[in-house]
Parts: structure tokens; C-alpha cells; sequence
DNA sequence: AGTTAACGAAACGATCCGTTTCTATGTGAG
DNA sequence: CTCACATAGAAACGGATCGTTTCGTTAACT
């Protein structure tokens, strides 16, 4: 059952370190951490929202649930914190003078980060729970959107600002992009599709 | 405890039958499958998705577990068909002759269907549950979507015929409708909002 | 030197899952 | 009329997961 961690503990699971971490005193341990974090993104890379588990986390990582209780009060605070490793380096929004051509490009990279990644499971998860908690949907609306967003405005503020667009409809826009990503992804219909995003994206970049 | 239906089962539950239902013989009983689509009707409207489960369908329905898993073999059956009893009634797509007005008017009939019923949160679900489970994505993909799209698509095609949009765009503006619909569903943003709905519709209704 | 806080292990009571076993019931075929 | 058969609901099962609690250990801080 490999389930008496003092001794089989080790073996069992695919954790870098054998010995137990002890405590490095009344502060927070960056190795806890960073082993809770590595876990969660593993976890998710394998199997997805389903199959993830606090519980699986805690004895991958050979930590205490307690700890990962402590510093992640709900799952989201934890999907947040894996999504958001991984998002920082890559996905630089494109300025190629012409909205249309950004918007493909962007949009080409987000989905190939989506599949290639465990990002697009991750972010997945993330919409799911914040269809049954409270909480995870205001982290959702309030922190990840906001920022996600960010990006995503740039380019459209400087196709306004070249007369690509109004001014006016770009938060309406704005809108309509993440809808579009939001039901490709859930759909799992991420797949490279040049087309389709074109179709799409030309609707957006031209001016009313 | 009230957990001794023999006795105290039919005061716990706002079951409308006090007595066990016996079995009406070798066929399926009309009134076990009333009463467990009436149950978990009443229950995703009460709680949402968190707090939905099989157990408590089967105590307030005084319906068995085997009862409920012999015809609905996972949960996104009994979904779709909670949800597929209450949509086919209401939402008649408007046909005013102009396609941004149409779709003004659907969309506000559509989520006010959403907020006032219990579909909204039976969705909500549907979508959720697609992030964890494969037949339940597929049923969303391949019997729902078409299902909801049939009536988008005749207003689009109307506003084509007319003029109004290119008929090359019709696939694409359905998504990027869809889309619309699905981030606000997802993240609560379905209250009345003429002002909201009619920035986005105006961007779809007019032609390139 | 004593207080404090973090660590991991282990176990807890609950809840839910999906299945199995049981008895009672009526249908429908022979 | 008889009997195989499918249904119904009750109850219980093993298993997983949740979020919490208890406990002994460790080291930083005061």
C-alpha cells in the first residue's frame, strides 16, 4: 500500500529528497514551498482537475497538509500561485503596427502556452472552481482577469490609437476576445488553428 | 440525526409522498423519475453546484441510489436533463428586422432565463463538470452547443440575408456571441445590463 | 533561557462516490 | 396460473477527499 510514509514514504513517490524536512525554525520554509508548488504543477500537468488532490499534493511534496492549509487557504490561492509561475516568461504581446496581425499572433502563442504547457489545465481548473466557490470566483474576476487583461488592452488601446478601432468600443472588445479564448479553451478546441483565430480576430480589428 | 428513513425519513425531507414507493414491476416507474428530476432540480436551484450531490438527490427524491445510477449513469445525464426541461418553453429568438435589435432582446431574455430559473446554475455546472469529465465535454460540444446555436444562427442568417453581415462571418460571429454569453455566465455577470449587452451587439451586427 | 511559530506525521469525523446485497413488488411470457 | 425477470428502495460497503486537530520536533527571535 506504500502508505506508512516513515518508511516507504520515499520510495513511493517521485520526490527529489528522501530525508524529512525538519523545521528551520518560527519562518516560513522556501523548500516547502517551492516542493508544494512543484507538486501542485505536476499534479495538474498529469491528470488535469480531476485527480488533483490536497491530499496527493501533500505526499508528493512530503509535506503536511497543514502546511499547505496555512499558506493556501482554498485550492485557488494554489492554482493561482502555479498559473502564474509559469505565465511570467513567456507570452509577450506582439507590436507589429497592425492590431489584426497582433491579435493572430498573440493568440497563436496563448493557445500553444494553453496546450503546451500544464497552464491551460491549470487556468481550466481555475473556471471550474469558481463555478462552486465563492471565493474562487472573486479571485478569478478580481485579480487573475484584471491582470490577464492587461496585455491583451495594450494592443488594443494602440490600435486605437492608429484608428484601427474606436477608443470607445475597446472595452467591449475587449470582452469579446476573452470570451472567444474562454470558449475555445473549454471546448478544448485550443488546437493551432490559423483560420479560425484569423476569422475571428479580423471582426475584432477593424473599425466601426 | 433524521437519518433513519423509516421512521423520520419522510418528516426530515420536503417530500411531497410520505410512503416508499414500491415497484411497479419490471418497468420503469414515471414517478421515481419525477421525483429524482423534481429533487435535483430543486436542489441546484437551492444550492448551486457546490452542495449538488447524488445522496442528497436520492434522500429528497426517497429514491435509491441503484434507482438513480440505473438511469443516469453519471451526473451530466441528470443535468442535461433538468436543463433540457425547463429551456424548451421560453426563449423564442425575436425576428424585428433588424439583427442588432434581435440580439439585444435575446440576449436579455437569455439571462434573465439564467438568473431566474434554475438553468443558470444548471449550466454553470454543465460547464464545470466538462472541465473533469470527458462525456460530459462531449455532451456539451456535440448535443448542447448545436442545440442552443440553432436559434443564434437563425438571427444572424436573417441579418445576412438582410445585408447586415457578410454570410462568410456567420461562423465566426456565433463564436464570438457564444463566447460573450459563456464569460458572463461563468463570472456572474449576467444581471440586467441593457447598456453592456448593447456595446457588444452593435460590434457584432454590423457588416464588414 | 524561554517564547514563539513553522514543520511533518498521523489521525479525526464528515461527506460523497459508485457498487453490492437484500427484500418486496408487479409485469409479462409460457 | 406459474414463474423468470426487471424494477424499486434500504442499507451497507470500501475508498477517496476534505478541512481540522493533536503532537513532537526544530530553530529563530527576544
Amino acid at each position: 500500500m506504500a502508505r506508512t510514509p516513515a518508511v516507504t514514504g520515499a520510495s513511493a513517490a517521485p520526490a527529489p529528497s528522501k530525508a524529512r524536512r525538519a523545521s528551520i525554525g518560527a519562518r516560513r520554509d522556501p523548500r516547502a514551498e517551492a516542493a508544494i508548488l512543484e507538486a501542485a504543477r505536476a499534479l495538474l500537468a498529469e491528470k488535469g482537475y480531476s485527480g488533483f488532490s490536497i491530499d496527493e499534493v501533500a505526499r508528493r511534496a512530503g509535506a503536511g497538509k497543514p502546511t499547505i492549509y496555512r499558506w493556501w487557504p482554498t485550492r485557488v490561492d494554489l492554482f493561482i500561485d502555479v498559473y502564474s509561475q509559469e505565465k511570467s516568461a513567456t507570452l509577450v504581446p506582439p507590436d507589429t503596427g497592425a492590431l489584426a496581425a497582433d491579435l493572430e499572433a498573440y493568440t497563436g502563442l496563448l493557445w500553444a502556452f494553453w496546450r503546451e504547457t500544464p497552464s491551460g489545465r491549470t487556468f481550466r481548473a481555475l473556471i471550474a472552481e469558481s463555478q462552486t466557490s465563492a471565493p474562487a470566483l472573486s479571485a478569478l474576476r478580481d485579480k487573475f482577469l484584471p491582470e490577464r487583461l492587461k496585455d491583451v488592452r495594450l494592443m488594443f488601446d494602440r490600435g486605437a490609437a492608429r484608428g484601427e478601432v474606436r477608443a470607445d468600443d475597446v472595452e467591449a472588445l475587449l470582452t469579446l476576445y476573452i470570451g472567444f479564448n474562454w470558449v475555445r479553451l473549454l471546448t478544448d478546441r485550443i488546437e493551432d488553428d490559423p483560420q479560425g483565430i484569423s476569422a475571428v480576430v479580423r471582426l475584432l480589428a477593424c473599425a466601426r
